[in-house]
DNA sequence: ATAGGTGCAAAGAGTTTGCATATAA
DNA sequence: TTATATGCAAACTCTTTGCACCTAT
């Protein structure tokens, strides 16, 4: 689990400025789950009422260059991001929209898919999911 | 390994008329690796000169509503289409663009975790790397 | 001091929709 | 015959860009 300040450091590490903004979508991505743009976005105009759309994306394609978000890209709707910390999969359900975090059983034996033999080089990989959650199964 | 009349079939019985429009596109599908919607545009307008993007978008959305047809949202760019025919993963370098097919170790052990302990109902899933292929790694 | 960020509005890309005409069944 | 598909254009959504002003370093 990496921590607030370390995403920090990192960012002024790769020479992104630190400004207020930038540190309220980066406490956000922390307590929000999978948000998409707009909705870090409406969570933003409670503490910076004149922030704009542009801003947060732009943020979050900075972040996501510099390695420290993830963004999920959900088939026929907008975009969702996380922060790319520890490995797992996810599940989306259909019915709700959730998308719920999996536990990898064997993330190696499927890394070495996808390195194909030696072959690629791989950066990174998802395991994505799709069908109805317990919750709205019930 | 699907076949052609197996998809058309497959369209009849559930509703779809087979108009030579649609006929093409599966012809197409069968033809093409990964095409985005506008690829399989252009290469209609070959028999088609007059047909619209729009017949293209309806048809792609219905095939994946009668299962027939997966769509790949790639992050920034347009989504790309394919069969939904055996079951693979994807390599997706980011330098030329080209998504590989690559064979499943061990996809039963993966579906258990998607299934949560059959908490959840599980309907498909799909596994894409990212890199470098080896033919730009060179 | 100044390179880089912000907010706003406008532009863009991809996809969908409305509607009159055409056609598969 | 008639419900559905087509083609065209316009609309929509999400995301990016241009630009004048501002601010973290």
């Amino acid at each position: 689990m990496m921590s607030k300040s370390t995403v920090l450091d990192k960012m002024k590490v790769e020479g992104l400025r630190l400004t207020p903004q930038r540190v309220h979508i980066v406490e956000l991505l922390f307590e929000l789950s999978h948000p998409t743009a707009d909705r870090i976005y409406t969570m933003m105009t409670e503490k910076f009422p004149h922030i704009s759309l542009a801003t947060v994306y732009s943020t979050l394609k900075k972040l996501k260059e510099i390695g420290v978000v993830r963004e999920l890209s959900s088939g026929d709707k907008s975009s969702h991001f996380e922060l790319a910390e520890t490995d797992h999969w996810h599940f989306n359900c259909k019915v709700c929209g959730e998308i719920y975090d999996l536990e990898p059983n064997d993330a190696e034996a499927l890394v070495a898919v996808g390195m194909n033999n030696g072959a690629f080089h791989l950066d990174s990989y998802r395991v994505e999911f799709y069908g109805v959650c317990a919750k709205c199964n019930a």
